[in-house]
This record gives structure tokens, sequence and C-alpha cells, in this order.
DNA sequence: CAGGAATTTGAACATCGTTCAAGAACTTTT
DNA sequence: AAAAGTTCTTGAACGATGTTCAAATTCCTG
């Protein structure tokens, strides 16, 4: 019995998976993908194209599974009519460092991807899937002084959005493996805390 | 003629910074830095070890460059008679970014340098430097409230960092073409006034 | 200058991503 | 149901990579 197309397209996205969480992007093996997911080294460039691609499919999924985490986290929110928007930016945040520390060594491949020079292309695979997450930041913006400039408030999402992920991604590389957690916790804290009092009290 | 062992080094180095730069971190290749610093393929071995040392090394450099960019604005407020926390932040926000634009594709490689798996060790070379930047900011942090509370001063000075490395590092990826410096600047410009007027405002 | 120590060299090796002609499997036609 | 045509699968082969190490070369010392 043989796999058909789609079948086998499953196989080796999570055999490429597990390959990421047990080794790193650099155990991400043509021969590696074949052999855990069942067909030939050949198969695999008809079904994914080359090992970047297949690293690309791997770091959208990523990013939709973390963009539905963020999804459904503001939703629960809305349903317990939780309104204080420092309250929200922390659940959010939270959300974030739980989905980083659940797929630690995928989201490390995300960030290791661009080994080429930076052309001027956009990778816009990666756009498309950051948007989703800032909107969901910007949704909560709107219950602040910021509500009614949507330029300027769709530059307080970006930021603090980056501002998250330049904290995790700092804590996690810094301290892996005894304080991050609750260091990175801490600055976020403190970040969100201050920021959202910055807002709340200027013009 | 022949070089002695520390102008090799230097030759290597040198060559394996313009390779990167022309090609990014894929283009860092034993036969091609050989070649560029007029040594064998054995010698590079002999001199610098494997190929991730050297990149190592490469980040190294490029960590101390950054630091010594940012203790130099930084004794330049001081010698302006700068007091300003806003005025300060912004500024050594601004030599960051300035460095991360003239050392984009060393900057980025610096970011995908991280292929294998994440062990438990911690990369001391990384967070020592890091410790000096965070050192930097955290000394203008004296002149807030937070001057009094060293270890919430520390951890203000790691997120503020943090975020605007998460900032820049976005902006870049996102829109590398015409965007990104307007983009990035209006971002921490923001983040860093709003903060700023939170901590001033707050007990 | 001879002899030993240290360094440099590049061919050789293992392994990587990728290709593609040949075979296997499947579909359509007669 | 057999044949012809089409599509997909396979893995040996190719070029390129990081790394090694015996031989050659250079350097140092008595």
């Amino acid at each position: 019995m043989t796999l058909n197309r789609d079948d086998a397209k499953k196989q080796i996205m999570d055999a490429a998976g597990e390959l990421i969480e047990q080794g790193g992007a650099a155990a991400l093996q043509v021969r590696a993908i074949a052999k855990k997911a069942g067909v030939s080294v050949g198969s695999v460039y008809n079904i994914v194209g080359d090992i970047e691609t297949l690293h690309r499919m791997i770091n959208v999924q990523l990013l939709d599974e973390l963009g539905m985490a963020g999804t459904a986290t503001s939703a629960r929110l809305r349903k317990d009519g939780v309104t204080d928007v420092r309250e929200r930016l922390l659940a959010l945040a939270e959300t974030y460092l739980d989905f980083v520390e659940r797929n630690y060594a995928k989201w490390s491949a995300l960030l290791a991807f661009n080994r080429a020079r930076p052309t001027a292309e956009l990778p816009d695979w990666y756009m498309v899937r950051l948007e989703m997450l800032f909107d969901i930041i910007a949704e909560v913006l709107m219950d602040t002084p910021l509500g009614g400039d949507e330029e300027r408030r769709r530059i307080a999402a970006r930021a603090l959005w980056s501002a998250v992920h330049g904290i995790v991604t700092n804590s996690f590389i810094g301290s892996f493996s005894t304080s991050h957690e609750s260091e990175s916790r801490r600055q976020i804290d403190l970040l969100v805390s201050v920021f959202v009092r910055g807002l709340e009290v200027g013009g």
C-alpha cells in the first residue's frame, strides 16, 4: 500500500517537524526526512520542492498556529468580559510566551531561517501572518486614548508585539536553563504595565 | 613572504566579514575564505578552528563594536549635558538602529547563527556582551523613579533593550525596501516616549 | 649548516542538497 | 482484458561542502 500525495505531504511535514524539534534546523536533511516519512529522496523533491521551501512551509504552519492561539486568547477574554487593557495585553503576551516555550526548537529554527543575504524582495508569507498578530494587539488598543488615531494605534501595536518578541527571544537565548521563564515574564509585565500607564496618562 | 599567525588571523577575519556582507551567512565557506585571505584550507582550521567558531568570532567582534558605539553615544550625551531620559534613550536606540543599518548582513547572520538545537549551555560570549549593553540603558534609568530599585531597573533596562531589538529586527525583516527606516523609528519613538511617561508618572 | 620542531598545504573522505534516467504504478483507449 | 499512454516514484550519481591528516615546507636552535 502506497501513500497518496496528500498523505505523503503530511508524513513529510510531520517528519520535518520532529527532526527540527530533535536537532534544530541543522537536522532538516533530505535523507532523514525521506526515511522518517517512508518515501524516497526524490519524492521529497516532487512533493515539497527543496529543503528551503519545506522549512518555509513549517514556518508558515507555526505562524498560523501562533495566530490561532492569539485569536483563541482574544476570544476567551471577550467571552469572560475582561476589559482591562493591561490584563488583556499581558494575557496575549503570556499566550505568545507559552507558545514559544512549547515550540522552542521550531521557533528558533524560524529565527535562524535567513542564512542567505537579505534581498530586496519582502517575504510576504511572513508579513501577512505578522499582520494578523499585529491586528490582535491593535484591537485591544482600541480601548485606550489611541483608539481614535488608527495610524498611531497601528504603530503602537507593532511596537508592542515586536517588543514582547524581542524580550522573549533574548530571554530564551540568554538564560535557557533556569530563570528564563520568570525573567521574561517580569520584563513583559514591567514593560506592558508601564507602557499602558503611559498611554492612559498622556495626550 | 608569508604571513605570521596574527596577520593571517586578521586576513581570515576580514575575508569572512566581506563574504558575509556579500552573501550572508551561507557564503561563509572555507575555500572562499582561504582564497580571499591568501592561505590554504588547512590553515584556516589551524588558526581559527572550524567555521562555526569563526562565525562566533565575527559575532563577538560585531557585538563589541556595537558596545563601543553605545558607550560613545553615552559619553557624548554626558559631555553635551543632556539629562532628559527620553532624549537619551532615543539617542541610544538611534545608535543601535544606525549600527544595524550599517552592518545589516553581519547582524542578520548573527541572528541566524543558532542552527543546531539549543542546548542547556548558555552562550556566555553572547550574554557577557549583552550585559554591557543592558548596563548602558540601566545607567540612563538611574534618573527615573526606578533609580532606587536596582532590581527593577535591571529588568527595565533589559526589557527596553530587547524591545528596541525586537522592533528593529521585525522592521528590517518586514519591509526591507522602502519604509523600514521611518517605520522602526516611529515605533521606537512611540514606545520609548510612552514608556518614559509611564515611568515618570507611576509609583 | 644540520637536525629537530612547528606550521602549512591540498588531496582525500564523508556527507550534504539536488538531479534525472529508468522503472513502477496508474489511467485511458481499443 | 490487453495495450498504449501518462504520471509518479525511485535511488544511484553529481557537484559542492566541512573537515582531516600525512607529507612538504618553513622556522628555530645548537
